[in-house]
RNA sequence: GGUGGAAUGGCCGAGAGGCGAGGCAAGGGACUGCAAAUCCCUCUACACGGGUUCAAAUCCCGUUUCCACCUCCA
């Protein structure tokens, strides 16, 4: 069997994973700043990031994954007075929104998921340890800086030098030793929230927040830290001198995550709500819009278009068919197997695609097996696609995706006036009066119901119609 | 200016020196009373120009086009 290996960002290369600490790993998440809801570029992250997950566990590894909720930041503040209500409010709502969007996917919840503002405490401790090592300073107004120039890692992740970096155009720098020095405590302006602090009241800049909770949560060194690709520079690159000065070992391992694009650019909120995940979820189930989202390779750019997710929708449901026949036909649930190419293409840096090769190799042979009755092969195949599914976080039968049409009074009733109509197509077929046969399909179809001849006997289903077209 | 990424058949998308991933669409066939579903077959691609090699989509040199980061960003 093949062994997991991973990119990592710091090294460019592809390399066998190997934990820390044997059979464990910890995992730190760059979350959402939370001051809108989220749009599929976010949530992408998040299932690039569950899908690595559910591997590493399916796997054997226990795994710590921390994702973090940025919930004090400009954006919000700016956001709160635009909404009319407080800072931690607005924080609150769109954080519930993000967990809502996650839930719909089913992106796990993360072993933790601190937030910012709940660790302030750790983030005045780091500060000061920082400073006792000379590597920050706090120049009396309130701020306090690191002194990036001191630091023979700093830009190692994104390759720059930093007499390249462009300079920011609206930096004061009074206090600055270097203009590129950064911010990891602002001091306190008129009417924004503030934490007081030796150095005088402010709140915290936005890359201490994470050096000083994957140093709560995860130690010292932990091996993998993720995020979106945007995040390299400068977030990233703050994030490893902040915890390299204070002497931690950091994160042994970076993995990125490339973004979502449309028309070739990379998506933003000027491209409109439609994008968002709610928007979208009115158009898929949360289940195929996952899909979409997981099946490009997690280091891709993926192009999204409205044809795109319709068709992505279709294949998955033409799977998901295939595992709902094969329960008919077994009466059990496929029991989730892992067929050895599925293992090989996901231990290659969880190669999504080629893994999803693999399941439809299985499904045409399952779909074939159902044609000719075979049952054992029905079973393996539909055990190595459920196998398949469960780590991709896409198994129809996972509770979370558990539609309102199994096993309800309703659909019960519904089933039994539909089987009821059937009966009488098939006497009408029997007698080969078929313009009344196809009068109750027709009728039937009209009401969104789909009607299939199977060897079995007809079948019925709710059909699903995606809004295609548009872009 | 600096640092990265990308260009693959009608479309989407993998791969990464020899054996044409996979899907969708299209055409043909099987099955069907007709459909639907399913299966089989067909459609032989790698931006451009050089080079290396017995062999290049894959390596090297150059070119073009596009995208991103260097300011908040998943």
């Amino acid at each position: 069997m093949s062994s997991l290996h991973l990119y990592d960002t710091q090294s460019r290369t592809t390399s066998l994973f190997t934990p820390i600490k044997e059979g464990e790993v910890g995992i730190y998440l760059c979350g959402a700043t939370v001051q809108a809801p989220p749009h599929i570029g976010h949530v992408r992250s998040g299932v690039n990031f569950d899908i690595l997950r559910r591997w590493l566990t399916k796997s054997g590894y226990n795994v710590t994954f921390i994702r973090n909720v940025t919930d004090i930041d400009d954006k919000i503040l700016h956001k709160a007075i635009h909404e009319e209500m407080p800072w931690w409010a607005l924080a609150m709502k769109y954080e519930r929104v993000f967990a809502d969007a996650y839930a719909a996917l089913n992106v796990l919840p993360p072993t933790y998921e601190p937030r910012a503002t709940g660790h302030i405490t750790q983030m005045i401790e780091l500060m000061q340890l920082l400073i006792e090592r000379g590597a920050a300073y706090a120049p009396g107004n309130g701020d306090v800086y690191l002194e990036v120039r001191k630091l023979e890692s700093y830009l190692t992740l994104s390759r720059q030098k930093l007499d390249d970096l462009q300079p920011a155009a609206d930096a004061d720098e009074t206090y600055k030793k270097d203009p590129r020095d950064f911010a990891l405590w602002k001091a306190a302006k008129p009417g924004d929230p503030s934490w007081p602090t030796p150095w005088g009241a402010g709140r915290p800049g936005w890359h201490l927040e994470c050096s000083a909770m994957a140093h709560q949560y995860l130690g010292e060194s932990f091996d993998i830290h993720g995020g979106g690709l945007d995040l390299i520079f400068p977030h990233h690159e703050n994030e490893i001198a902040q915890s390299e000065a204070a002497g931690y070992g950091f994160a042994k391992r970076w993995l990125h995550n490339a973004w979502v694009t449309a028309s070739g650019e990379k998506m933003s909120k000027s491209l409109g709500n439609s994008l968002q995940v709610h928007e979208l979820l009115k158009t898929v189930r949360g289940i195929e819009l996952r899909w979409y989202l997981g099946s490009a390779h997690y280091r891709s750019m993926l192009e999204f278009s409205h044809d795109a997710l319709a068709e992505s929708a279709t294949a998955f449901r033409r799977i998901e068919s295939f595992l709902h026949r094969s329960v008919e036909i077994l009466g059990t649930e496929p029991t989730p197997v892992l067929g050895s190419a599925f293992i090989d293409a996901m231990n290659d840096d969880l190669a999504v695609p080629t893994a999803l090769a693999s399941i439809s190799e299985a499904l045409r042979i399952g779909n074939s097996a159902i044609t000719s009755g075979d049952k054992a092969v029905i079973a393996t195949s539909a055990n190595e696609i459920r196998g398949a599914l469960e780590v991709l976080g896409c198994d129809p039968f996972d509770p979370t995706f558990a539609s309102a049409s199994t096993n309800d009074d309703i659909t019960a009733a519904l089933d039994g006036t539909i089987k009821m109509a059937l009966a009488l197509r098939e006497a009408a077929r029997v007698r080969k009066d078929f313009e009344s046969s196809d009068a109750i399909r027709d009728g039937l179809t009209a009401l969104g119901i789909v009607i299939e001849d199977t060897a079995q006997g007809p079948r019925w289903s709710i059909s699903r119609k995606t809004e295609g077209s548009g872009s």
